[in-house]
DNA sequence: GTGACTGATGTCAGCCACAGACATCACCTT
DNA sequence: AAGGTGATGTCTGTGGCTGACATCAGTCAC
């Protein structure tokens, strides 16, 4: 007989986000999470440092698909091109399967102010680390900030879309879109796409 | 004889502020705040929705200095106009005699994780505002947002160098450097500078 | 002028997020 | 077989935060 059944992490996440999604954030504690999967309060909070981490543990595998878009370019590359090539990492990492998941999610983050935090302050990480893969590649600063923030900017407007009711379109064809609307407005020539 | 000394909101800031950049932030209780100007808890939360937030009430005025600058610029600037006229009445609030307090400020903040979020969660609100008084102005979606996150960031640029030690020059001086910045950055055209 | 009203505060009691310390016990190593 | 390991449980405590109610100086109504 096991001592303990396997993946009580991954049970926490799914549990919690199920409780947050229809009882809502505040009104789930963190212990009623943890009992609805046969564990205690303490142990949840061995798995994750706060109760809105449950939401967000893993997101580590994104990060480094975005920072592996950023290997990915060419030597030479201009910062815009190397985000362009981030945004297709990052893309790829949200398959067309995720989106109903990445939905729900969404609108739980969505629907409270605390969520809300931890995810721009993520999100806020991973501008730090683009920033510091363009450093790498020898772009100076304020440069590779700007165009790291640039980067996840574009993220953002674009997976907002991607989650949106009734759109079809993959992830990866939106990004270069709201990529070149960046562009068109900084008043980048407007000749062929760039960035397809 | 009066029953309460007036100004109650301000003194709990100041003796915040001064404790947590001396103990830290989380190695101060919200009680000890409130105790060192003569309240009680209770009373500090009463005016402070969290902890946190008494480091950040307020800011509306500097939101609002912001979204005066939106209104300022001409009704046919182009949307890069319009942030880059934001950013003049943004920086516009913070003179140099405000410095050494946004330095303090800011290294506390810098110093905790949550104090970041919240900081993260209020540039986001500024965000939200300017890309909604963008769009009054008949700017469109996804422009809107972009415009007003590349304000936002570039802001968010400007002021660390602003209040970086040995940094001489106002923040309305530092503030077109950063957005010009950006325009090279984006491939504009490099001729005469278009935002003095 | 007196009495009701208001608004900032205090008091009390309680929930919940989170953390330290220690025990437990299937499984693994040797 | 003996001891180590790692995920878990138990116990206990602190601090952030809240609701309910009391207080009382100043203000307003009459």
């Amino acid at each position: 007989m096991v001592r303990w059944e396997p993946g009580a992490r991954e049970r926490l996440q799914a549990a919690a986000l199920e409780l947050f999604a229809t009882r809502g954030f505040e009104q789930t504690t963190a212990a009623e999470i943890a009992q609805s999967v046969g564990l205690t309060e303490r142990t949840f909070f061995r798995h994750f440092s706060d109760k809105r981490e449950v939401l967000f543990y893993g997101q580590d595998q994104f990060l480094q698909a975005f920072a592996d878009g950023v290997d990915a370019a060419p030597p030479d590359a201009s910062p815009l091109e190397v985000i362009a090539s981030a945004l297709h990492g990052a893309a790829s990492f949200f398959p067309d399967e995720r989106r109903p998941y990445s939905r729900t999610r969404q609108a739980v983050i969505d629907q409270n102010p605390a969520l809300r935090e931890r995810e721009l302050h993520k999100l806020a990480g991973l501008v730090t680390t683009v920033a510091e893969a363009l450093r790498a590649r020898g772009i100076g600063e304020p440069a590779a900030t700007l165009a790291a923030e640039s980067g996840a900017t574009v993220f953002g407007i674009a997976f907002a879309q991607w989650i949106r009711e009734g759109e079809t379109r993959s992830l990866s064809d939106i990004a270069p879109d709201v990529l070149q609307e960046l562009l068109n407005l900084t008043g980048a020539a407007t000749g062929s796409r760039k960035f397809p």
